[in-house]
RNA sequence: GCCCCGGUGGUGUAGCCCGGUCAAGCAUGUUACCCUCUCGAGGUAGCGACGCGAGUUCAAAUCUCGCCCGGGGCACCA
C-alpha cells in the first residue's frame, strides 16, 4: 500500500486522525508510582563520614521536591551503624549543606537512636529461627558462601543463639567472635543473600552513643527496620545500593514495602564525587581542603559561587535516569550566570594592569550605575590623568587609535611602549570603538582564583587546576562583604572569598 | 567469574511501557548575525545523535533475538 493509499484509508476510517496534536515533552520530575498527595514520605539518609557533595546535595533536591509535590514528608536520617567511620562533623555538614540548598526536612533522627528497636528485630529473627549466631572467622564465611555451603552453626537451636545474643549485649565477646547471620539461601546466584551478616561487634567508640552499644547492625537490617519506623513509602537512592536482601527482611520481619526507585550516581567530568579519589588530594595538600572550590563538595560549589537556586534548577533539568552519565561543568554554570546576572553588581576589573598617563584629561566624578539595566544603586569615581588599563586590552590597540574607557569618556593611544601615555579624545560615544574597563590609583589590589576540573582527561591531577590572575579594581570593591558576587565586566562572576581574594565562578 | 542495569548530537536529557504525529524536541556547547558603553544577559539563524546486526511489521529510536560497549553489585561498608 502507497503512502497516499494508507493515508486515504485512515482518514476514511479514523477521521480526524490525520491531524496530529504534538506531544508535549515531559517537564520537570516523572510522576511516582503509587504515590498519593498528603500520604508520602521520604528520606535523606547520609552516612556521616564524609562531608556533603553535588551528589547528595543532587539527590537530596529530587526527595525534596517530591515531597513539594506530593504534600508529604521528608527525613533527614544519619545513617550512622559504623561508629568507626562516622565523626560529628559530617554530621553537621549535612545539616548545614541542606539548609544552604533551600532542602527542608519535617523529621530528623539518627539510626543510633534506634538501636534497641533494632536489636528487638534480631532478637525475633533469632527466636523464630530465622537468623543464627556464627562463630566461624571472615574467611571461612567466604569460603563457605563461595562454595554454596552452610557452616555448623545455621542449624543451632535458637535458645543457643539467643543465649550467644545475650552474651553478646553484654559485651562478653570481641569484635570478629560471632557475627548474627541472617537465614538467606546458601544456593542462591546472589552471594549476598548467602546468610548474610546483620550484626557484628565494632569495638569503637560512637560520636554519639559512646561506648554504650558495641553490638552494631548492618545497613540491610537497620534499613529495613527504620524506613518503617519512619513510615517511608519512596525510596529515591543511587543504584550502588541493593534490595534484594532488604525485602527478604522486610519479609521476615513483616513490615511494608515501600516503592524504590534508582537512578544512577550523579558524576561530574574531571571531577568525581568519590571520597577516594578525593581524599589523597586533600591529605597531599594538592587542594586547600575539602571546601576547595575546585571540590564538588557543597563548601567548595558555596565558595566557587554557585548559587543553591542553580542546583536546583539544574536537578530539575537533569533529572535522573539509569543511565551512567558525566555531567560538564557548563550547563550548571549557565543555569548560574543566568541566575546571577540580574541580581549582580557590575566593577571594574583589571587584570594585569599597564599604567596609562591621559593628556588633556579632563577631571571627572563620574556617577557610574552598578547594574546596566537594574537599578543596584551606583558608586561615583573621581578621575584625573592617572588610570590603569588591562595588558592584554592594551596589547590590543594600535598606536594611534581610539578607544574608550568605559562609561567614561574616548582616549587616543599616543604611545604604546613601556609607559603607555594617550590623549584625551572627547566624550562622544563612537559606534565600533572598543570599551576596556579601568582603574584609578585609587585602585585596590586583587587575587582572583579561576577553578577548573581537579582531573585531567588521563584522570591525573590538573596541576592547573587553579589559575590565579592579579590585577587592581576600583575602590567601590572595599564595599563588599565576604560571600558577595559580582561581575567584574569582560571577566566574568567572582565572589568575594577572602580580604583582597575572589573566586571566579563562571 | 557470577548476577543485575543501561547505551539518543561534544555534554545532559525528552521520546521507548501504548510502533506511524520523530527526515527526532529541549538545554548546554559551538558558528554567524542582532541588541547592549561587558567577551555577561537577551534575540535570530545554522551545526550536531537513535551502539552494531538480524527479525517482526505496510511502518521500528520505540517490539524480539544476537553481538558489542559501559556502569553497578557479589563486605563482619553504607
Amino acid at each position: 500500500m502507497s503512502l497516499s493509499q494508507q493515508e486515504a484509508l485512515l482518514s476514511q476510517k479514523y477521521p480526524g486522525a490525520e491531524q496530529p496534536v504534538q506531544k508535549e515533552g515531559r517537564v520537570g520530575l516523572p510522576p511516582l508510582p503509587n504515590a498519593v498527595k498528603g500520604k508520602a514520605a521520604f528520606r535523606l539518609p547520609p552516612e556521616p563520614s564524609g562531608f556533603m557533595t553535588v551528589g547528595h546535595a543532587m539527590a537530596f533536591t529530587i526527595n525534596f521536591l517530591y515531597r513539594q509535590e506530593y504534600d508529604g514528608e521528608l527525613w533527614l536520617r544519619f545513617e550512622d551503624t559504623n561508629p568507626r567511620k562516622v565523626e560529628p562533623r559530617y554530621y553537621e555538614s549535612f545539616r548545614s549543606g541542606s539548609k544552604w540548598l533551600g532542602v527542608e526536612w519535617d523529621h530528623e533522627k539518627n539510626v543510633s537512636d534506634d538501636i534497641e528497636t533494632i536489636y528487638a528485630h534480631g532478637r525475633r529473627l533469632l527466636e523464630e529461627g530465622k537468623a543464627y549466631a556464627c562463630s566461624c572467622d571472615a574467611d571461612k564465611v567466604k569460603k563457605l558462601r563461595f562454595e554454596g555451603k552452610a557452616c555448623e552453626h545455621r542449624d543451632s537451636p535458637a535458645d543457643a543463639n539467643l543465649r550467644v545474643w545475650v552474651e553478646l549485649l553484654a559485651k562478653k565477646h570481641k569484635e570478629g567472635d560471632y557475627v548474627i547471620r541472617f537465614k538467606g539461601d546458601m544456593q542462591n546466584v546472589n552471594y549476598s543473600l548467602r546468610d548474610t551478616n546483620i550484626f557484628r561487634v565494632i569495638d569503637h567508640p560512637h560520636p554519639l552513643t559512646g561506648e554504650k552499644y558495641s553490638l552494631w547492625p548492618t545497613y540491610d537490617l537497620a534499613n529495613a527496620v527504620e524506613d518503617e519506623i519512619c513510615g517511608i513509602t519512596h525510596i529515591l537512592r543511587s543504584s550502588e545500593f541493593r534490595n534484594e536482601l532488604q525485602q527478604l527482611l522486610r519479609e521476615a520481619l513483616g513490615l511494608r514495602a515501600p516503592e524504590v526507585i534508582q537512578f544512577s550516581r550523579f558524576n561530574f567530568k574531571g571531577t568525581p564525587v568519590s571520597k577516594r579519589l578525593l581524599r589523597p588530594l586533600v591529605e597531599q595538600k594538592l587542594v586547600s581542603g575539602w571546601d576547595d572550590p575546585r571540590m564538588p563538595t557543597v563548601e567548595g560549589l558555596k565558595r566557587r559561587g554557585v548559587l543553591p537556586q542553580a542546583i536546583r534548577d539544574f536537578t530539575l533539568q537533569v533529572g535522573y535516569t539509569k543511565t551512567e552519565h558525566e555531567y560538564d561543568w557548563s550547563i550548571l554554570l549557565s543555569i548560574n550566570r543566568k541566575l546571577l546576572d540580574p541580581v549582580s553588581k557590575r566593577l571594574f576589573f583589571v587584570p594585569d594592569p599597564v599604567e596609562l598617563s591621559v593628556k588633556g584629561a579632563p577631571e571627572r566624578k563620574v556617577t557610574i550605575p552598578y547594574h546596566p539595566q537594574n537599578d543596584l544603586g551606583s558608586r561615583t569615581i573621581q578621575t584625573a590623568g592617572r588610570f590603569y588599563i588591562a595588558g592584554g586590552d592594551l596589547k590590543a590597540i594600535k598606536e594611534g587609535s581610539v578607544f574608550r574607557l568605559m562609561d567614561l569618556y574616548n582616549v587616543k593611544l599616543t604611545s604604546a611602549g613601556p609607559t603607555p601615555t594617550a590623549e584625551y579624545a572627547g566624550d562622544e560615544l563612537l559606534e565600533g570603538t572598543r570599551k576596556f574597563q579601568w582603574a584609578t590609583p585609587a585602585r585596590v589590589e586583587v587575587k582572583v582564583l579561576a577553578p577548573d576540573v581537579l582531573f585531567d582527561e588521563k584522570g591525573e591531577f590538573n596541576r592547573d587546576s587553579l589559575k590565579e590572575v592579579r590585577g587592581y579594581v576600583e575602590e567601590a570593591f572595599t564595599k563588599l562583604k565576604a560571600g558577595d558576587i559580582v561581575q567584574f565586566p569582560r571577566f566574568g562572576f567572582c565572589r568575594l572569598d577572602s580580604p583582597g581574594t575572589m573566586v571566579l565562578s563562571a
